[in-house]
RNA sequence: GCCCAGGUGGCGGAAUUGGUAGACGCGAUAGACUCAAAAUCUAUUGGUGGCAACAUCAUGAGAGUUCGAUUCUCUCCCUGGGCACCA
């Protein structure tokens, strides 16, 4: 039964990877056919499949066991697509221009070519001992010139389209090291490299214009499959807001801007045209109070993130209220920025947390103008009664020494509510509440604390009118100062009781008859609560009662404003003053401005620094090291031949970055960055896994990008990426980040060398969720090691393929296992342990979709515990698990595979297979399917629960009726015990899962 | 301050999305094999009480909804990541 050779080999990572890496890497078993090659042969029937990791930055550090977790998670992918039938790209290249880089250099005087070629050949052999299915023929190298002309290339059409441009802006500057810094170098306010604090300085900088680009950016998220925090980090990174422009008229303002015709005025940008009768003084950002005033007022908005108190100085200007007409005073704050709106905003205080703490400190009016708007949910306005309009007043009153307060029960209705009542004309609000306190409870000594905030508008039906109201109402609170009390007349005694209860006691009243409750307890219990929702208009000329988001549109109208929409999203600072980047490729002429490099003379190429030149440093003035070769700088105008200089800026290492997945269908075209017939066949990835780190600017930055591309129709797809992942860092014992300086590393080459690189694949993918972050531990990799030597012990346990054919006869030719046959071979086990296998598939199908690859695993030892313990196993069985472990552990399964397979009839290939001929990799086979009904188990196990505590389980036949199995749960001994002499009140019954009895 | 993710045994983590909480693995304890150790195998392993059957408590804390809550709702507390007054 067993095959006898008699030698069982012992499990040896070391032989067997090394040796199938070799072999795959020979046959190009995972190299991707492009149309051109594919076309006419079988493969081009084959659907592609595109799926993307990020490219690595080939650091001096190496590989850490961080880095392969996202490999190994869309190797798994990958490799079950090609086992579906799909033409695979999963390619792989270095992202090699960096700071890392260029810092060694400048310590070392190395050239970073040098320095990015030994990293790269480190990195290339530490990822290759991984098994990673990577179409190693498509390597990229972002430093490589034949690369960076395209970088280059696709950087002109931006200038040619107007949306690159020189802009002077702030940048950081360090004035130790006389440089440039990047947001990304700056460190709690110092620069990372010497501590040095950063100051700003305007500097000439080339710039992206992505704003152009930011409302597509973000509506097009629509159409993409991304995870859902990654769409919403998008979302807030680029900020939409919708809003209006709105003009102030202004006085006062300096001599020579008056003469303008129409005077001067100062514009808004606000997404509350709403609240404009709310405005009571006009923030405007130092800069723009400058230019009003030509005064500086000494106050500075800035980005610290300590000092958040709110200071301004009022510019003694005035601004008119285009709605109201009031004449409103103008303050320079330091809460406003200039370059996010129009820098100016209006100050609605009542409306606006920030107004409001600046309006308390500097004693500025605060007006409420919009009001909260409550429907009532159990006695919700009823569709064919009049509306009748009431101010109305809800009385509070608070015993001080309990601290209870009253409500009313109302006998007719089951209502609880406060005192409430109308206001009548020429009546306060006060003398009317007192008067409803003593007509419905009598109290005659009580005294006013306050009124809780503005009015609520309430919307109810009042059944003892039998009329829809609509009521303005006003929370009043008293403390009862005696219990002395008037008389009460006969008709309001029968309508209603006292009751002293506490807040909380209210809230959990079930016949609560008051909508505003909770608003009147937060205003009791804080009483500076800021409105900032939409709601009801007040105080607002004749848009008073409207509501809120109606009187946006009707407002920006009324007052001559605009609707517009503003974004957070920046344009993209492009120059780096950098050595180690793709030179940005413009020449500056003094007579004809800025001519892009032609075509034909790119790329531009970084030019090797030597002997006294070789200094990577910036420069003194904080240019680029390129600025001091000047036999490079030099040189002379396309466009007029005369002397010109080269540009030596250089770009942010998101450049290359930002394209390079389109160069991995067509990486050796030399005419185009990628040829039309490979862009179309690859199309956009069909899955892209990253790092959260790069959510916002990287993926924002390729979608812009492409984006641009599709527009000049140079690439085939709206979009890059059709789903995107993220994977969570691997952090050290200690639960830190891994880094060198820690020295917390755990370099991959020791765990491939001790367990294999299949031990380190499944431990990384055991470790915990995929998307989280997971802490490594060594001590824990000996389980996935000891799962494996399992797997390897248990092909000492298959059956001979003799044994086999004869008991699977005629079926073989099927694949499909049949319990009839599988029965006869082993009869105990075979048939559950076939059941567990397809169980298995289905799980393990399902779960890579999803990226629950540690659940797969287990899944995988569940089988494996299982297989185990039988005496003989199927080869077919036996077989098919090694495929749906392939993908997890490729070198272990294909040694197994390709051991079994001389012995074995191969359902993929005709005929029978020659002792020792390399049959085809088990990675090139067929993934398998699970058989619905073999899954499903014939008797099922139950819960029987009395009210909802499990007592016991049953066993039930799959196709048992409900009304059988409740009863074989009220007759079961255990159940009796709990359910005699009580009444049964309900029993639910859920499908396959348990019956639970509820008693009294 | 705002946004996102998360909080479950000694540890990493499961839980069919409202239905047996703790799958699977590590570690630990005991036993088998061994002269012995390692490896391997077998059993036990959330807390408390009990010889036991069993009972009872338990998913950051507290409330709520429900026959039933790790899962839904509200409030609060921690941990990790991102953003910086965005009008």
């Amino acid at each position: 039964m067993k095959i006898s050779n008699g030698m069982k080999k012992e499990y040896d990572h070391k032989k067997i990877e090394t040796k199938w890496q070799t072999i795959w890497e020979k046959k190009g078993i995972y190299h991707a056919s492009d149309p051109s090659i594919s076309l006419g042969t079988s493969k081009s029937k084959k659907p592609k499949y595109y799926s993307l990791i990020e490219f690595p930055y080939p650091s001096g550090e190496g590989l850490h066991v961080g880095h392969p977790r996202p490999y190994i998670g869309m190797d798994i992918i990958s490799r079950k697509r090609r086992m579906q039938g799909f033409n695979v790209l999963y390619p792989i290249g270095w992202d090699a221009f960096g700071l890392p880089t260029e810092n060694y250099a400048i310590k070392t005087g190395k050239d970073p070519r040098v320095v990015t070629k030994k990293n790269t050949d480190t990195f290339r052999r530490q990822i290759k001992s991984l098994g990673v299915s990577f179409d190693w023929s498509r390597e990229i190298n972002t430093t490589d010139p034949k690369y960076y002309k395209w970088t280059q290339w696709i950087f002109l059409q931006f200038f040619k389209k107007g949306l690159a441009y020189k802009a002077r802006i702030n940048i950081n500057w360090c004035p130790k090291d006389k440089i440039g810094l990047a947001n990304e170098e700056v460190i709690a306010g110092a620069c990372e490299r010497c501590g040095t604090l950063v100051e700003k300085r305007e500097k000439e900088q080339w710039m992206l214009a992505i704003t152009k680009y930011a409302d597509r950016l973000c509506k097009d998220l629509d159409d993409v499959d991304y995870l859902p925090q990654i769409k919403l980090g998008q979302r807030n990174w680029i900020g939409r807001s919708e809003g209006a422009e709105i003009e102030f008229l202004m006085s006062c303002v300096r001599q020579d801007l008056t003469q303008d015709k129409g005077g001067v005025t100062i514009k808004v940008f606000t997404t509350r045209p709403d609240t404009i009768f709310g405005v009571t003084f006009l923030a405007v950002a130092p800069e723009v109070a400058k230019k009003l005033t030509g005064k500086d007022y000494g106050i500075k908005v800035d980005t610290d993130r300590e000092n958040k108190e709110k200071i301004g100085v009022d510019t003694g200007l005035k601004a008119k209220n285009p709605a109201s007409g009031e004449m409103i005073p103008v303050w320079v704050v330091n809460y406003v920025s200039a370059d996010y709106g129009t820098g100016a905003v209006m100050g609605v205080p009542g409306h606006d947390e920030r107004d409001f703490e600046f309006a308390k400190k500097y004693n500025l009016e605060i007006k409420e103008v919009v009001i909260p708007k409550v429907i009532d949910n159990k006695n919700p306005p009823r569709e064919d009664k009049k509306e009748v309009f009431r101010n109305a007043i809800q009385a509070i009153i608070i015993d001080p020494n309990t601290k209870k307060i009253l409500s009313l029960k109302w006998k007719k209705f089951n209502w609880t509510t406060f005192i409430v009542g109308g206001v009548e004309n020429n009546e306060d609000l006060v003398s009317a509440a007192r008067r409803e306190i003593l007509e419905e409870v009598g109290y005659k000594n009580l005294k006013y604390i306050r009124t809780l905030g503005g009015p609520v508008e309430s919307h109810f039906f009042a059944a003892h009118k039998d009329e829809n109201r609509k009521a303005t109402f006003f929370a009043l609170v008293f403390e009862l100062e005696n219990e002395e009390k008037v008389e009460v007349s006969e008709e309001e005694k029968e309508k209603h009781e006292l009751s002293w209860t506490t807040w909380e006691e209210m809230v959990k009243d079930k016949n609560l008859a008051c909508s505003e409750f909770q608003i009147w307890q937060a205003r009791f219990f804080n009483n500076e609560v800021v409105y900032m929702e939409p709601g009801i208009l007040i105080n607002s000329g004749k848009f008073s009662g409207m509501d809120s988001e109606q009187a946006k549109k009707e407002i920006i109208k009324f007052v001559g404003g605009k609707e517009k929409t503003t974004f957070k999203l920046r344009d993209w600072v492009f120059s780096r003053q950098r050595y180690w980047g793709e030179p940005i490729p413009i020449i500056n002429c003094k007579n004809c401005g800025y001519i892009p490099v032609p075509d034909k003379d790119l790329p531009v190429e970084l030019p090797k620094l030597t002997g006294k030149m070789k200094n990577y440093m910036p420069t003194d003035s904080g240019e680029s090291p390129l600025a001091n070769i000047s036999k490079w700088v030099n040189t002379t105008c396309p466009t007029c031949g005369g002397k010109a200089k080269r540009e030596t800026d250089t770009m942010p290492n998101w450049a290359g970055s930002s394209w390079y997945y389109l160069r991995y269908t067509d990486v050796k075209n030399k005419k185009e960055f990628a040829s039309k017939k490979n862009l179309k066949y690859w199309g956009a990835v069909d899955w892209y896994n990253g790092g959260n780190e790069h959510t916002t600017l990287h993926l924002l930055y390729s979608r812009f990008w492409h984006k641009f591309l599709y527009d000049l129709k140079l690439v085939p797809t709206k979009e890059p990426y059709m789903k995107r992942t993220s994977h969570g860092l691997i952090l050290a014992e200690g639960g830190e980040k891994m880094s060198k300086s820690k020295g917390n590393v755990i370099n991959p080459d020791e765990i491939v060398k001790v367990y294999g690189a299949d031990t380190l694949r499944l431990y990384e993918m055991f470790m915990g969720p995929f998307h989280q972050s997971v802490v490594w531990s060594t001590e824990s990799i000996i389980g996935v090691r000891r799962f494996i030597e399992r797997v390897w012990n248990l092909q000492y346990k298959v059956a001979s393929p003799d044994a086999f054919s004869q008991s699977l006869g005629p079926s073989l030719p099927s694949a499909t296992p049949s319990k009839k046959h599988a029965g006869e071979a082993t009869p105990v086990h075979n048939s559950s342990i076939s059941q567990l296998l397809n169980q298995t598939i289905k799980k393990v199908t399902e779960d890579i979709e999803t990226m629950k690859f540690n659940t797969c695993i287990s899944t995988f030892m569940i089988f494996i515990n299982e297989a185990s313990k039988l005496d003989s196993l199927s080869l077919e069985v036996y077989e098919k698990f090694l495929k749906l472990l392939s993908p997890f552990a490729p070198h272990v399964t294909e040694e197994i595979w390709q051991s079994l397979y001389p012995y074995q009839t191969s359902p993929y290939s005709r005929g029978r297979r020659k002792e020792g001929v390399n049959p085809t990799s088990i990675h090139l086979s067929k993934w398998p399917e699970w058989d619905p009904n073999l899954i499903q188990d014939e008797e099922i196990k139950i819960v029987i629960q009395v009210n909802g505590k499990v007592r016991t389980e049953i066993l039930i036949q799959v196709d048992e009726q409900e009304e059988e199995i409740k009863n074989k749960a009220l007759i079961n001994d255990v159940i009796l015990k709990y359910t005699t002499n009580k009444t049964i009140k309900n029993i639910f019954y859920v499908k396959n899962r348990l019956v639970n009895i509820v008693v009294m």
